[in-house]
DNA sequence: TTAGATGCAAATGGTTTGCATGCGT
DNA sequence: ACGCATGCAAACCATTTGCATCTAA
């Protein structure tokens, strides 16, 4: 289910300063984890913390709300399933995750927030992560009067070839 | 969201001569629907030809099963919801609708089933047919080996624009 | 006659929320 | 100490399903 392509994305700064701060600490994922909580406006609890450890630490990935529970539960650390909720929700909304909505039953967040789309194999409900650069654009159209586009979501579905 | 994935059970689809022999009842939108309907192997019953009606007879739309049935309850038919899921599941799954999930949260049926994206505009949840012929695709990445693609979902997000 | 369709109500299940308690600053 | 954060369980709610009853063929 958790798809991971480059090595470690590490610091992802929003801002100029942070991101000086951040790339001084590189070495300490804890630091790491505080400082984007910070630069964020969250207040890092000892519960964003661990979520945002087990999220960022370990490159891309494409997580469940429950997938996220039970990998805090392999890591000894209770979180009841609300607060992964809430602080899922709360990442996103600081722009330190990106929401994927599939078949409108699942919601995956993903720790690549730069601008992807995404392969789904059918079945397996797997993620698998489409550089921005490997989809062609050209003829994207105008928005109508008085819009402007907020986000491009596309998702290209997979079926298992039946032959090849 | 929801459980909200899987199909109802499809009764074999009865495809074939029989079609063809409808062709003569064809002149009325009632026999249309009544063809579509043989056509895709679906008994046409009384809700099946009236939902069809519904959602046929008005050029491309966007609906979810809620707005159907408050359009059923309009024209003084009355559907249960749930035969309403179940005829949209069983005309999606015929190819005779194409479903839209938004937001993991609702779920639209496009009478639209041309290949083709949307306009979703926030706030609002509508949505807006773009052409096929206006996004290319030149560069759609190659997809894993063994895989095939089964589909292309584009969603465009806008946003109301602030200023210009 | 009979396989398949419908309606109702109950079940589902991911996600959210209300509220009392806990913790970071 | 203050106020946001957390946990629990209950609420939510779009969608699905079980089952008894109809209906098209």
């Amino acid at each position: 289910m958790v798809s991971r392509k480059s090595p470690a994305t590490l610091p992802k700064p929003r801002r100029g300063v942070a991101a000086a701060a951040l790339g001084m600490l590189a070495g300490c994922p804890f630091h790491d984890v505080r400082m984007k909580l910070c630069a964020a406006g969250l207040r890092p609890t000892r519960q964003r913390i661990a979520l945002g450890w087990l999220l960022f630490a370990k490159g891309d990935r494409h997580l469940t709300a429950e997938n996220l529970q039970e990998e805090a539960q392999a890591s000894r650390v209770s979180i009841s399933l609300a607060t992964i909720y809430n602080s899922l929700n709360q990442f996103t909304q600081a722009g330190l995750l990106r929401e994927i909505a599939i078949d409108g039953s699942r919601t995956y967040f993903d720790t690549n927030i730069s601008d992807h789309h995404h392969f789904l194999v059918e079945g397996t409900n797997v993620l698998i992560d489409i550089p921005r650069v490997a989809v062609d654009y050209d003829g994207l159209p105008q928005p109508p009067a008085g819009k402007s586009i907020a986000g491009v979501d596309v998702i290209i579905r997979l079926r298992n070839n039946p032959s090849a």
